[in-house]
DNA sequence: TTATGATTCAAACAAACGTATGAATCATGA
DNA sequence: TCATGATTCATACGTTTGTTTGAATCATAA
């Protein structure tokens, strides 16, 4: 078999990245750690993938592909049971990121280091790395919220905006802290030990996400008339 | 006055290491960044603060402990009023994020800057900086916790303290993201300027905090036994 | 005015960074 | 078996990193 060799110096790079990238970060992380760990020569990232900034584009491409696609999926099957009518907002919620929890739960799919690694990614510094997803993920924002609009007529098209931001960052914290916010909050959450936190947490989440998405609309102070 | 030289120099410093470091990061800002910036040798950061870690350091310093006495004060004041009942969740959530957003409409107390700073390192690569946050933060998260715990007796504390990572999880992409969640999502929010977003940005955020922490509690399939 | 301690300055340091190179080694088709 | 292209390897390149140094400059007290 010919590339054998080659796609398993492309695979265990890739890893090492997935793993060195979520701890330490982009700026953080060195060619030589990463080749280190990955056990292979420190001209082979450069060989096998160009540069640093190809590495971890292809280092999210390669978990993202399927998620995304995955999530496309989940809201094409939604919609098609709804048959016309609008999705159920927990259903949409649960598609975006319910889907996204779950392949945390396959290892294959990178688990939970991928997804701690997304989680803390979204508010990474460089920015040649948040206009890559901001690309990588335009399609599929667009699709769940045109599925949002749709499925809360009466809401505010900015407010389901903001509110979508809002649930991505505490999903975001939710997987990318697991351990920073615990260092953080120097709490610890007794009860459950690492292996069935996953089970317990996307409930947890999910409840607060459709708390919050569901709550009653703000209050402005005496509202500058707004025609948009 | 003595020290008015040196008083501009490390603040100068300070004003702009905070900006830089909330734009590109720990790791993405180098020394001669700031000190070009500032328009001061590059000794004078190693001359009054010692090294690159104690700069940020210093630079948190300088607002968090305002912040988190603040919020201390307010929370004493509302325990007071209560007068021996419980505080009402939604005055615990305004104390603690309330007060924290409403100090970035204060540009004397770092403004959005240090806002969009703090949301984006909790999540910050960089070990030290979060053993040290959470050392700072300790005192403070501890009374708030309990407050919460006496708010709402009926809730699991465990899924408190959930629901608080959630909420600060929400709160941070919110403030830290201003443009970083904008590129990922590509989406405009339209009707607002810079200006005023943040007028807005305190009521819509709170509606979904307090929506979500109040949210119903989860529901668990059928625990797993799980003998691993 | 002069002496003193604090601050600023230009310059240099070793170390680590991402990347490139050319030779050595490998697997494979002819 | 040999030639060929792919991959690995040790090594080096030029920058940039955070930090240090010793002299120059400053502000102040005597």
């Amino acid at each position: 078999m010919a590339e054998i060799r080659n796609v398993d110096t492309r695979e265990r790079i890739l890893d090492s990245a997935e793993r060195l990238f979520m701890t330490h970060g982009y700026d953080g992380t060195s060619m030589r750690q990463i080749t280190g760990e990955a056990a292979v020569n420190l001209a082979a990232v450069n060989y096998h993938f160009g540069s640093k900034e190809a590495l971890i584009q292809e280092v999210f491409r390669r978990r993202l592909d399927w998620l995304n696609e995955e999530r496309m999926r989940v809201l094409d099957r939604l919609e098609a049971d709804a048959g016309g009518q609008p999705v159920k907002p927990s259903l949409i919620v649960d598609a975006f990121f319910g889907t996204l929890l779950r392949m945390a739960e396959d290892e294959a799919r990178g688990g939970m280091t991928f997804l701690r690694l997304l989680g803390r990614t979204l508010t990474e510094p460089s920015e040649f790395i948040r206009a890559f997803l901001a690309h990588e993920y335009k399609v599929v924002m667009d699709r769940f919220k045109e599925a949002l609009f749709r499925a809360l007529p009466e809401v505010p098209k900015a407010e389901i905006v903001w509110r979508f931001h809002f649930m991505l960052g505490a999903t975001s914290y939710a997987i990318a802290g697991t351990d920073a916010l615990r260092l953080v909050t120097d709490w610890q959450i007794e009860e459950e030990d690492s292996v069935d936190r996953l089970d317990r947490l996307v409930p947890r989440l999910m409840s607060f996400l459709i708390g919050g998405l569901r709550a009653p609309l703000p209050h402005f102070e005496p509202v500058a008339v707004d025609r948009s």
